[in-house]
DNA sequence: TTATAATATGAAACTGTATTCACATGAAAG
DNA sequence: CTTTCATGTGAATACAGTTTCATATTATAA
C-alpha cells in the first residue's frame, strides 16, 4: 500500500501520478515499465516517489486494487436488484457488465492484459505445458463421453481448459491453508462432485 | 530454451546447474533467486552462463518444464489403467498421485509453491481484492440457495472459490482468443451451463 | 514570530542482472 | 602439426530499480 505521504498530497498531483502511472504500466508490462519515465513524465523528483510508494510494485497493486475495486461496485447492484432473476441469470448479468466496464475503460483493460501476460511469464501458457496437460484432460473427457459417463454435448476443449484451472485452484486453495499435511483430500471430493453434478438444484 | 551449449554440455556438469538451480528456485522466489549465486555454487564463469542460457527466465522456465513433464508422465498411466473406472473416479486417481509426487519431490514442491506466489504477487489474493471477490460470488450463492436455484448442501466458501477461479479462466480464455472484440457470450454460457449442471451424465 | 515536524528535492551511490569482449582452451579434420 | 570451429573464461561495462542524504521548502503549533 502506499505511504500516507501519498495519500496526503493534493488530489491534483496524485492524480498526475495515477494517470501518468496508468498509462505507463497500460503500455508496458510490469518489467518493462520504467520508474525513471513515470518520475519524469508526473514532474515528481525521485527521492519523492519512494517516500510514496515502497517500491514499483507498490504503485502497481495500488492501481490494480483501485481498478478491481471499482469493477466490483459496477457489480454490486446487479445483486440487489436481482430479485425476478435466478442465480445463473445474475451470473450471466455479472459477465455483461464486466464487458461493459472492459469497453469504457481501455486502458484499464489494456493494463489487465498485461497483468494477464505478467502472471503467464513465469509458467503458463507461453511455455508448451498448459496444451499437454489440456490434452490430458480432453483424453480423460473423450474416454469418460465413450464410457458414458460424461454428457456427450459438452465443448471438450473449453471444458478441459475449466478442469485445468480447477485443478490449480484446488492445489491454491490447499497451499493457502498451509502445508502438504493438511492436504485434505474432501476438499477434492468436493470439487469433483462440483464438476460432477453443478450446483444447480435439480428441477430448478 | 536453453540455448543448445547447454545441452552439449557433458552431462555431469548439466546436472551439477540443474540441481543447483533447483536448490536456488526452492529455497528464493524468482526475483530474489541470485544468478550469481548459481554461478557461484555450480563453478561455472558468468560468461558461461549466458552461453547456456537466455537469461535467469529461461533456466527458471526449463526448470518448471522438466518438473511439470514428469509430473504429466505420471499422470499418463492413470488414464490407460482406467478400464473399469468412471471419469470422476480417475480424476481422483490423478490427485491422489499428484499428492504423492510431491511428497517425493519436496524440492520441486517448494519451487511449485514460490511458483504460485510469484504468480500472485502482482495481483491475487495477497492483496486485498480477492476476499472481496470472493464476498461477492458467497453473496450471489446465498441468495440463490434462499431462492431455491442453488443446491443448498454445497460449501459456500470453496464454491465461491471455484467460481472467482473459473471466471478468470474465462476472461483468460476470452484473451488468448484475440481482443475484447471478439467476446464471445457463447463462452459464458457455456461456463455458466457447467457450473449448473455440472459435466456428469444425468443417472450415471 | 519562532520552533518543530513533515515533506520535497535531485544528485550520487548501491545492487544485481544482463551483456560484451578479447583471449584461452579443447576437440576434430585434413 | 595446424587449421578451424565450438566452447570456456572473467573482468569490465551497461543498465534500471533502489537507497541515501544533506539541504530546501512548507505546514502546523505554540
Amino acid at each position: 500500500m502506499p505511504k500516507k505521504t501519498f495519500f496526503n498530497l493534493p488530489k491534483k498531483k496524485r492524480d498526475t501520478i495515477t494517470t501518468v502511472a496508468l498509462d505507463e504500466f497500460a503500455s508496458y508490462p510490469f518489467q518493462q515499465a520504467s520508474v525513471a519515465r513515470i518520475i519524469k513524465k508526473s514532474g515528481i523528483a525521485s527521492g519523492s516517489f519512494y517516500q510514496y510508494f515502497q517500491d514499483k510494485l507498490d504503485l502497481y497493486r495500488h492501481l490494480v486494487d483501485t481498478f478491481t475495486n471499482m469493477k466490483l461496485e459496477r457489480f454490486a447492484p446487479l445483486l440487489s436488484n436481482s430479485d425476478n432473476k435466478n442465480f445463473f441469470e445474475t451470473f450471466k448479468d455479472v459477465y455483461r457488465e464486466g464487458v461493459k466496464f472492459a469497453r469504457q475503460n481501455p486502458k484499464l483493460q489494456a493494463l489487465a492484459g498485461h497483468l494477464y501476460r505478467d502472471k503467464e511469464l513465469l509458467a503458463g501458457q507461453l511455455n508448451d505445458i498448459e496444451p499437454k496437460a489440456l490434452k490430458f484432460y480432453g483424453d480423460m473427457l473423450k474416454k469418460g463421453i465413450s464410457r458414458g459417463d460424461v454428457r456427450k454435448d459438452i465443448d471438450i476443449e473449453l471444458t478441459s481448459y475449466f478442469l485445468f484451472k480447477l485443478g490449480s485452484s484446488v492445489n491454491e486453495y490447499i497451499m493457502i491453508g498451509g502445508s502438504l499435511e493438511k492436504w485434505d483430500m474432501k476438499v477434492v471430493d468436493r470439487m469433483i462432485d462440483f464438476v460432477q453434478h453443478g450446483i444447480g438444484k435439480k428441477g430448478g
